[in-house]
DNA sequence: ATGGTAGTCTCACTA
């Protein structure tokens, strides 16, 4: 079973953009991040038609996550717990019904501003309660796939420049402590275990000729529960989608699970 | 280069 993760940066602007990539690299689950949109507005036709399911959590113009699955998905859950007050989109969990069932979720880490800001406070506390969310999951045996945009870059090594980006949002110690206590909990990156090397990149700011000159991140990650992990057979990242016209800054990262 | 670009019921905000 391949599952990906994408952060498409609109599900609208980019749906001639999904609709190639799901005909080409043929994906049979796929985690959704910032699709921008009320669920009403979802193009959800178009998709099915390609032969996937959808659970959605959409909200207004920013964050929204989704996940679509060519197998029956079950148990969904919208939002992480933790904080009643917190109305942004930004997490979706479900069973994926598949003939030995996979737990997924769709995770939009915020992207915190500026360390220290207000909003970077709001992506810790967000951390804080996905780390409680994980040690759940863990705890319940799960073959479980924690896919979506974390916002952090886990090593100097994921990132273009880490002299120049020293200390700074997505590659602060802080945040990168915070997905260590996830990696601790017995969570592998799955994509790290394929790609030991570094220098592999996921996400390239549409400003200053990122793309052209590789100036990327490595901050869209797969982590896997030990019951996935033990069914795990490859991992990369697709880079194909960003090199297209109107492309998502982020491309698609997947994963083969053994059926 | 505290710049640059893309998306959104925008003329500001988020990323």
């Amino acid at each position: 079973m391949k599952i990906a993760t994408w952060n498409v940066n609109s599900i609208k602007a980019r749906l001639p953009n999904i609709l190639e990539w799901l005909g080409d690299a043929k994906p049979d689950v796929v985690l959704l991040q910032e699709t921008k949109t009320v669920d009403e507005g979802f193009p959800a036709m178009e998709i099915e038609d390609l032969g996937y399911n959808i659970a959605l959590h959409g909200q207004k113009t920013y964050n929204g996550v989704a996940i679509l699955s060519k197998f029956p998905i079950e148990d969904i859950e919208r939002g992480l717990p933790g904080n009643d007050g917190d109305e942004q989109a930004r997490y979706i969990e479900a069973v994926i019904a598949a003939h030995r069932p996979i737990r997924v979720a769709s995770i939009y880490v915020p992207m915190g501003s500026e360390v220290g800001s207000e909003k970077f406070e709001y992506k810790l506390n967000f951390l804080d309660r996905l780390i409680k969310r994980f040690e759940k999951i863990r705890e319940s045996g799960d073959a479980a796939v924690m896919g979506g945009d974390y916002n952090i870059a886990p090593d100097d090594f994921d990132v273009y420049d880490p002299i120049k980006l020293h200390e700074t949002v997505l590659c602060s110690t802080v945040e990168r402590k915070k997905l260590r206590t996830m990696m601790n909990m017995g969570y592998t990156d799955a994509f790290r275990t394929f790609n030991p090397q570094g220098h592999q990149y996921s996400w390239w700011d549409y400003r200053a000729g990122a793309w052209n000159k590789d100036n990327g991140l490595r901050i869209d990650h797969l982590l896997l529960t030990p019951a996935a992990t033990d069914r795990l057979s490859a991992s990369d990242i697709d880079r194909d989608p960003r090199a297209k016209e109107k492309a998502s800054d982020h491309t698609p990262v997947w994963c083969m699970i053994d059926e």
